[in-house]
DNA sequence: CAGCTGACAGATTTCAATATCTGTCAGCTG
DNA sequence: CAGCTGACAGATATTGAAATCTGTCAGCTG
């Protein structure tokens, strides 16, 4: 049979079943090769380690939501203090939307936080740099002052501010009911100490 | 020998004696019985259970930090906005003072929030109780304006935006430089928020 | 000979037997 | 007889032996 050769995306695929059914608890390196039809041997040319292959795993998950907040960071047509609101609200929406439908592959990417893993600090300082460019727009509108003169740092601190919301450990309270409004609280609060004082 | 009678003041005493030698993963009643040279039954007499000593042994070890931050509440020779910062930077210390210096009570306290005890539910309404006090304070004086509104919404979105600095979550970051910088950044940002408008 | 296999060493996990602990209570004791 | 003890049942934790997994590599194969 004209098997087709195995590449580092075919592994991925493979990982990413493999995890959805058993879980990062229980998925193996041999049961990633048997979904594959070949040697565990094999999947070590391309991955070095398992935890090689988790992070990559993760990263390309984490990935599909920068590249869908990126779409508002970048919408010319709102103002900053929109895009500011509804950055953090799609942003709670992906992540509660992928606690909720992806429970297998949220569990791996906690995994990936208790271990330390520069798959998270990437994509932490790739969110950061997306408010980074939200809130560089409201200053330069003449609709924002950043804390101290520094944009980096404010972005930091809405980061930090909305952590609740966003950050995993955090997850079984996101579908408690209140909750958005509690964010819209926070949101409001944080839209209003950016404001310009005229 | 005049052994004094056994209390409930008296068994705290030595469980939190025996939580800060051997922690809460070690520390049995039987421990604790022995500490007191008594048996483990007359334990039992005083609290119903393992986890009911536990959570009473907390609660007195959280009670301590409230107690403190309560005299900034009232202090009414500073600005509402002034205890706002002072109540914050004081419970972040007095939390990093606490990981640092007590880590096996401190473990014991995680341990509670894993259980999701209403010791930490009312620590926590506590400590939001107090920042609805200062919040009042300062829309009574005229310098700030609550969110929609609402004063108790208002401080828990204080609350919630500054979990970094005090879920025992995030402890192995509190002693990361540059902590206390972003934790300004974040404070002149909420305060910023609350300011009333002129 | 590039890519894959499968046997292997050491690390990690599983599992079941054993030990310890929690919580109860009948009865002892001062 | 109020307060304490210690034996007990069931729950939980520990332990060590066996099983499985990770990561390597010499050699096979198309």
């Amino acid at each position: 049979m004209a098997t087709e050769t195995l590449t580092a995306e075919r592994i991925l695929a493979a990982t990413e079943d493999v995890l959805r059914l058993y879980g990062p608890a229980k998925a193996t390196v041999v049961d990633v090769a048997r979904a594959l039809g070949v040697s565990h041997g094999s999947v070590y040319r391309h991955f070095r380690t398992k935890a090689a292959l988790r992070e990559a795993v993760t990263k390309r998950w984490l990935d599909r939501t920068t590249a869908e907040l990126s779409r508002i960071v970048a919408d010319g047509s709102r103002s900053a203090e929109d895009r500011l609101a509804l950055w953090n609200v799609a942003l709670f929406t992906a992540k509660r939307k992928k606690a909720g439908a992806d429970p297998q592959l949220f569990a791996t990417y906690e995994v990936l936080l208790r271990e330390n893993s520069g798959v998270v600090d990437e994509h932490i300082t790739e969110l950061v740099g997306q408010l980074v460019r939200i809130v560089q727009d409201g200053v330069d509108a003449g609709d924002f002052t950043p804390v101290e003169g520094d944009v980096e740092a404010t972005a930091r601190a809405v980061f930090d501010a909305t952590i609740r919301f966003h950050d995993p450990v955090y997850a079984a309270e996101w579908s408690k009911p209140g909750i958005e409004a509690e964010m819209d609280a926070l949101l409001a609060l944080l839209v209003n100490g950016l404001k310009r004082r005229p």
